[in-house]
DNA sequence: CCAGTATACTGAAACGTTACAGATTGCCAA
DNA sequence: TTGGCAATCTGTAACGTTTCAGTATACTGG
């Protein structure tokens, strides 16, 4: 039994069925390698039969079988991104897949999101991708300095683009945002109200970003002369409950910090709970510089700092490494750092 | 240009080539048809066999070569999520995929992600689907009581789920949140606290799930025997700042409601700070309830009054749903509707 | 011992596409 | 005239899978 979805119903006059380029070949009388020729502006194709051939196909609404082409060459047209299921942010998950359809949208690619879980080794679903060959370009987050999925699809030749940066000593495409920047202007700001005992809320431990993060605190601490109050318990990775219970209690001490930065939205309503758990306020005892990708926090509390990242822009970016790549464009030419917006105050 | 790593037979068992079910038939000393079917358990063939290739299949990894099966039978594997570009929610889409893929990931069904934006017919990217043969199942949102979506699917025959009801006497998988039940209890829980004047700010018009939220507030309000303070200038798709304005309008009028009910966790950031703006404070002048789901408005305002809306369950109920109509499942069997949670205080 | 039949297996064809190796034509130089 | 060559076009095979229509063997009942 063939279960292919065809009209049940065909009361849509001339039979319908979907045009090949047998079907093309029939109607414009030529051979069906003509046909396939003429559609992809083969020069050995006479003009005035690729003029026509094109017109037809496009009269009839012809479009290539994805499991013909993919079946003979390989090419799957298909992008995949591959998602942690426990860990990514909410805004991030949205954003990038809207930035990334955005991007793929004229272009015959479909975008397939492959995801892992906590539980599993996050090499798992790359190297399922690559075994079954289901994507002709992969796109991965959560990036490590040193990344065994990167490392691994760049043995195995195939295109990728990393959301975040390596650190092996190997060139791919990526997109990243500067959080070394975001970091360094994060405390410049608090410095410049007057805070000096500063604690950051990380990245998770392990991605690369949290290093840049870590890096950029540091040096701005001590190009301002602030000192930094550790704070290692947590990082955005922790649950909202975690986050909160653990900035109360480090606001109960005596040697609290007066400022904070935060590595994410999320984060930051939680260690704001946890300040005011902790019977302080936000702006007289205490400010803080936060990321956010949607203009959220600002309504949350008007005495927040933020600073923007765009993870549309990072899904369109990536997007277009990816692509860039499986065209042929050099992987160290497909890097791109995106600079923080400045500190910003609530604007009433 | 052939991409493939060589094109030689793959009947030397050596090579690192993907097996096919010809290497399988090779190692096996068995036809190619035999392999095919001992692998599907067919009858006809012998049970030693049978368990011979099955043990051959899976010491050497082998994987149905997903073109190959497509090409034949027309089966894709592949389930797509359609979503808008624009209004979808932000927790929604990262939630709902995540729902769609836990239930997916032990089938051999990929995810699709097919994007449309507000510029675009709702029915395009779903006749995209259909036309293309793209998708064995197809997961659409923001329905429609008239859904010519629905309507286009079912007419050609194939199997979809609907986040949201359709009300046009045809029958169809879904899956929805019981929005007439969370109105009415939003409603019972604003009148036990005295308050008698309610506004409720709308699922996008237009939209199923509007009227019966909209059904559930008017019949509440007759119940209890409050009154409705109209504030049809904003849905739950206007942008924060229409909403944070006009929120605003509302509540500096003589007649303002003392109690609101919002229809999603973004709007409801706009709205009290809509309120907030008004000089009014949460709590003492004016209640609100909202629906959210995540557990972030209680880190916002305490005073807020939340129920929670599951999205990770609508996706995996919506997939279950797509697979099980697949699956030959009677479609009428595939529905379900999911109640809200209480009307929940902050707890400390 | 034969036809009949159940059991276990098999080759060929087809899905739609592209690459390869021709095939046909017309034209020009020798 | 002949051979060569450029310009166009074409048939066949192959990608990996499933289905159709078998084949071969062994076993059954009469």
């Amino acid at each position: 039994m063939d279960r292919r979805i065809t009209k049940k119903g065909n009361d849509d006059a001339s039979g319908k069925e979907r045009p090949t380029l047998k079907t093309l070949a029939f109607m414009t009388g030529l051979g069906v390698t003509t046909v396939s020729r003429a559609l992809k502006d083969a020069p050995e194709i006479g003009a005035e039969t690729r003029r026509r051939v094109q017109l037809v196909a496009k009269q009839i609404g012809y479009r290539p079988n994805r499991a013909g082409v993919r079946l003979r060459t390989g090419k799957t047209n298909v992008i995949s991104l591959v998602l942690n299921t426990e860990h990514e942010l909410m805004s991030f998950v949205s954003d990038i897949i809207y930035g990334v359809t955005e991007v793929i949208a004229d272009t015959p690619y479909h975008l397939i999101v492959t995801p892992y879980s906590r539980s599993q080794d996050p090499l798992d679903p790359v190297r399922y991708l690559v075994e079954t060959g289901s994507a002709d370009g992969v796109i991965i987050s959560r990036t490590q300095p040193n990344d065994p999925r990167a490392r691994y699809m760049l043995e195995h030749g195939v295109p990728f683009a990393t959301h975040g940066r390596t650190d092996m000593g190997l060139v791919h495409p990526y997109h990243d945002f500067d959080n070394y920047a975001f970091a360094g202007e994060a405390v410049r700001a608090l410095a410049a109200k007057g805070r000096n005992r500063l604690a950051l809320v990380t990245p998770p431990v392990g991605l690369t970003y949290f290093r840049y993060t870590v890096n950029g605190f540091a040096d701005a601490l001590s190009e301002v002369g602030a000192s930094e109050v550790p704070f290692n318990t947590v990082s955005i990775d922790h649950t909202i409950e975690q986050i909160r219970m653990r900035t109360a209690q480090l606001m109960r001490r005596d040697d609290r910090p007066d400022g904070i930065i935060s590595s994410a939205a999320a984060a930051t309503l939680a260690v704001v709970a946890g300040i005011e758990d902790a019977g302080l306020k936000l702006g007289r005892d205490v400010d803080v510089v936060s990321k956010q990708s949607s203009e959220v926090l600002h309504l949350f509390r008007r005495e927040l700092l933020v600073v923007n990242e765009d993870f549309r822009l990072a899904g369109s970016e990536l997007a277009r490494a990816v692509l860039g790549w499986i065209a042929g464009k050099e992987p160290g030419s497909l890097q791109s750092l995106s600079k923080p917006s400045e500190v910003l105050p609530y604007r009433g």
